[in-house]
DNA sequence: GTGAAAGCGCTAACAG
DNA sequence: CTGTTAGCGCTTTCAC
């Protein structure tokens, strides 16, 4: 790849302004302190030359780079099979732009690239870091905290090995499955089932916690696992409409599971939601909208997560010293509400 | 946001291996030119040290950054809904991992964001990037042509003003399309319709053309705009079907427009394959697997186009003077070949 | 083959 | 308020 073509530096500016160095770098960098005049000259000449500031001689001395890694762990598996990651990147995005720092974006596929990451991460080229840790035992997390980069997560990690501190932005999982669940009981539903997500996610063990405080000791073979793809939730609901053929509702722990739970009960002549009420999770609008019929599900708003999630890195709580407990000693996890959007299906 | 940790400089690692800064500096390159000996006592310092190199110092002298910018506009529409993006992202992601380097991250929405990306890309920061421009009239192109960065567009540009040496990846859409509207047509189909994407881009262009150059001057009543959603599918089926009803297949642009013509098939009682042949255009796994019934598709290698593009930049043709003919005078397109893939729906 | 020295472009004391 | 002066950590001639 070629070169990047030389620019103008500060140097270049100052003299067409007659400043010095200094001077044009404080006015670049805000120009505080600068006299007006002289601020215009050096605003004309930075003009006159297209000068861009040197990121690179600007990082060297300040040790700051105005960007941020974002980590995905696994994209082999549902990333970007829904549009989960995408609208939490988009969300980041904007938040980032929003503070001048660049995304660096990370992708994994297996145990060579965590190596990788952490090395990057420990090599200091970026002030924080956005990390999307999807299975309970995965070893990037510690990896991470170990690499001493700040740190948000996405989603509550499941490794709450009491050290406490942990960052992270998290949807009210639990309770936005209890809210579906009532829904669900008052609608006169008493024979509800749940499909679950993939149990070695928190998001999935929230809502099946969920969907257990208010089912209390109901029928266990009223739960069957599924894995948050569609083709899971086919095969959990199969399973249960034969384990169960008196069932009357499902909560499904996605969108993307409770279509494929709707195809089967479509399949097996099963009327939504006069039969059987059908209830989802994310309201995944490309998802929830599209189903037949349209999917009664329990929204989060997932790009304000990852607006959150910036946030938090770029301004948040005692960065200084990330892992740490903070002065009031609290694990540091902001849970954002979710709500019941109504359609067709419950 | 919290400064970086204070880690080892190149000197750190020197004095512990009892050499000059040169030499561990040739080692950590490499280690051309440096005797046996020496570079495993530098090795060991390294490891001990747990050293990694300063990238902003690296840069400064090198003007090189290793890092490699995708922007991606508009994501308000497409981007995220359907997986395309992201497959794309991590075909990226793995070439440019596998050479190093850096995957920086810019997503634009609207014009504001236009002059923010392309103020980035001529502030070299990165050595390179690539480039989804999605509308035919998007000023983003030009401005960026104007960085002078070397840059490698995803999918073929709709402003082909001559210039040539615009270096593009694309899938072979009007070949794909010529493909889907001839195996229909082996089925011993006639009324063969054609639901569009957005005629704005270049790839739904592109497959109108392609089923064009099989049907000659059929019925152009038998085309109908859509924009690649399920909605417009459902939108453009109905109408297709009012104007139409005698047609036997249909041809839609892109597998989620197919899946809202399939819903629209279904409520209006025509079976498929059997009344309506229907084929669908990207094979995107996520949704031509689970449409009702499967749907038979022409695929194509996304994840593929991502590598390439980045290949291209990496070590692309004559990089140095990007946007100039190449010696060869030709401009630089890449068109990756498409494959149908069989099953139920046609 | 190895070391010494000179910057890369910028910011941050410190003087003036 | 503005200019002068040191480096930031690294690569790269250039001598030895």
């Amino acid at each position: 790849m070629a070169e990047t073509a030389s620019r103008p530096t500060l140097e270049a500016v100052a003299a067409r302004a007659g400043v010095s160095r200094a001077t044009v770098s404080r006015v670049v960098n805000g120009g505080d302190g600068v006299r007006e005049p002289l601020v215009e000259r050096v605003r004309r000449a930075v003009e006159e030359l297209g000068y861009v500031p040197n990121q690179a001689a600007r990082s060297l001395v300040t040790k700051r780079h105005d960007a941020v890694a974002v980590v995905i762990a696994e994209p082999e598996t549902r990333v970007f099979a829904d549009p989960f990651f995408g609208l939490q990147l988009r969300g980041i995005s904007k938040e980032l732009t929003a503070h001048d720092n660049q995304l660096v974006l990370l992708l994994t596929e297996g145990r060579d690239d965590h190596a990788r990451v952490a090395r990057y991460l420990a090599g200091g080229h970026v002030d924080g870091a956005l990390v999307f840790s999807l299975h309970l035992d995965d070893p990037l997390p510690g990896l991470i905290r170990g690499a001493g980069v700040p740190t948000v997560f996405g989603g509550r990690p499941g490794w709450s090995d009491g050290t406490g501190g942990v960052v992270y932005v998290d949807s009210d999982n639990r309770g936005g499955s209890r809210n579906a669940v009532r829904h669900l009981a008052g609608l006169g539903r008493r024979r509800i089932a749940h499909i679950t997500g993939a149990l070695d996610q928190t998001s999935a063990a929230d809502r099946l916690d969920g969907y257990r405080d208010v089912m209390g000791d109901a029928d266990p073979r009223l739960v069957e696992q599924g894995d948050f793809t569609p083709a899971g939730g086919e095969r959990a609901m199969r399973e249960l409409l034969d384990r169960c053929p008196d069932l009357d509702a499902v909560f499904a722990a996605n969108d993307l599971t409770a279509s494929g739970a709707l195809r089967v009960l479509r399949e097996r002549g099963r009327r939504v939601p006069e039969d059987v009420a059908v209830i989802g999770f994310d309201d995944m609008l490309p998802v929830a909208e599209h189903t037949d019929p349209p999917l009664t599900t329990i929204r989060q708003d997932i790009e304000e997560m990852g607006r959150l999630m910036a946030r938090l890195l770029l301004d948040g709580p005692d960065p200084r010293r990330h892992g740490e407990s903070t002065a009031a000693g609290a694990p540091t996890g902001v849970v954002l509400p979710t709500t019941l959007v109504r359609r067709a299906t419950a």
